[in-house]
DNA sequence: TGTACATCAGTGAACGCGCGTTCACTGATGTAC
DNA sequence: TGTACATCAGTGAACGCGCGTTCACTGATGTAC
């Protein structure tokens, strides 16, 4: 067998890779396979030995995300015993809504990039993102008081104020009211967080 | 002048309206100009009679929300003098996180339906956007207390709450933890509220 | 009032481009001997 | 160790479909006389 199955797991996370960012900056259907592919250093033909299809690769990079920088989260979450997990949900609030997440058009979470797109596809897709969200509520819940049904809803508020305060901030065209509503989501959101603590 | 320009006004009323369902539902790039004039009940040619291009058709569709469903909030924020303003502000944040509102998909407003494509989109469509989120928080500004800085951030997070709850349950797959998210996101709003009062 | 005319909204066939996908071919590399 | 072979990742041309847009034509309707 030429090529070692080594060489061919590289090229299919080079474009798997190449597809995150490129979906996170321009959305799934503005994306051609040839972007992608020459962003990842190979021709379009080369594609199909590694993906069925150009929806195969939306699921393949939406958990790549999830391997990626969730997998930090979801690090910070559960382990890393010093430090009291309030502390890593604070920071955890206050990185999401930092002005560097808002700027960061490639290496955004994509609850921030693609809501639509995610709302309009499969099953498959949606899990994968719906494990994004428990990492992501896990980790506040955990930081909350104990595990009260109070914390439980108070987690998944805080989210929804972490993942609507940049999506609103995105969709914006006056930087100024974008960032006004990023501080106030942050405000908010710190506030629970510290009332919870 | 043959076909009065009522006959055309109505036209192009019916090609929008059309428009803004079958965007709020599919996405700006899943509908085509078939569908949306059969949907209108005309055929594909007489399309550029009315509008420039679909990117135009976009910008009319999401300003018609501002004047159908969008005037209604507006005028229940700045007139009817009758009844507390807090009460409206109550009404809207339990209308807009309403399981009729996340069933909705013809009718959702289009801050839920359609948040990656706006920001992707060009500044005229993000400045009818703009204005939906400016009359919703102009809302809750005046349901809180007096217009104090704190006023603003409360409103602006209230929004970010109720948009961003509304996004998350939408691109869950499971329906029961979408509408957790929903309940979570109501009743933290619904405390802000209160507590601004 | 009735008729000829002019206008322009509407029709539907056709065009052309972009992009997902296919396919015949190439060539790099691991294996057998 | 060196050579022939087999495999399969990669290449790039080509295909075909969908859809935005154009265009020549139609016909409904308001106006002039």
């Amino acid at each position: 067998m030429p090529y070692s199955a080594e060489h061919k797991a590289k090229s299919r996370a080079k474009i798997t890779e190449s597809a995150r960012i490129l979906f996170n900056r321009h959305g799934f259907q503005d994306v051609t396979i040839d972007m992608v592919m020459e962003n990842a250093g190979l021709t379009r033909g080369a594609f199909y030995n590694h993906f069925r299809s150009k929806e195969a690769l939306y699921e393949a990079a939406v958990s790549s995300f999830l391997m990626g920088r969730g997998a930090e989260w979801r690090k910070d979450a559960g382990i890393d015993p010093e430090g009291p997990a309030s502390d890593m949900a604070r920071q955890m609030i206050a990185g999401y809504l930092s002005p560097e997440h808002l700027g960061d058009l490639d290496g955004q979470c994509p609850m921030i990039a693609l809501p639509s797109d995610v709302a309009r596809s499969n099953p498959q897709v949606q899990t994968a993102y719906q494990q994004l969200l428990d990492a992501m509520v896990g980790l506040f819940e955990n930081g909350f008081e104990e595990k009260t049904t109070r914390a439980r809803g108070q987690a998944l508020s805080v989210a929804a104020l972490c993942v609507g305060g940049m999506v609103l901030a995105r969709t914006l065209p006056n930087s100024e009211l974008a960032d006004e509503v990023r501080r106030a989501a942050e405000k908010t959101a710190l506030e629970i967080a510290a009332v919870s603590h």
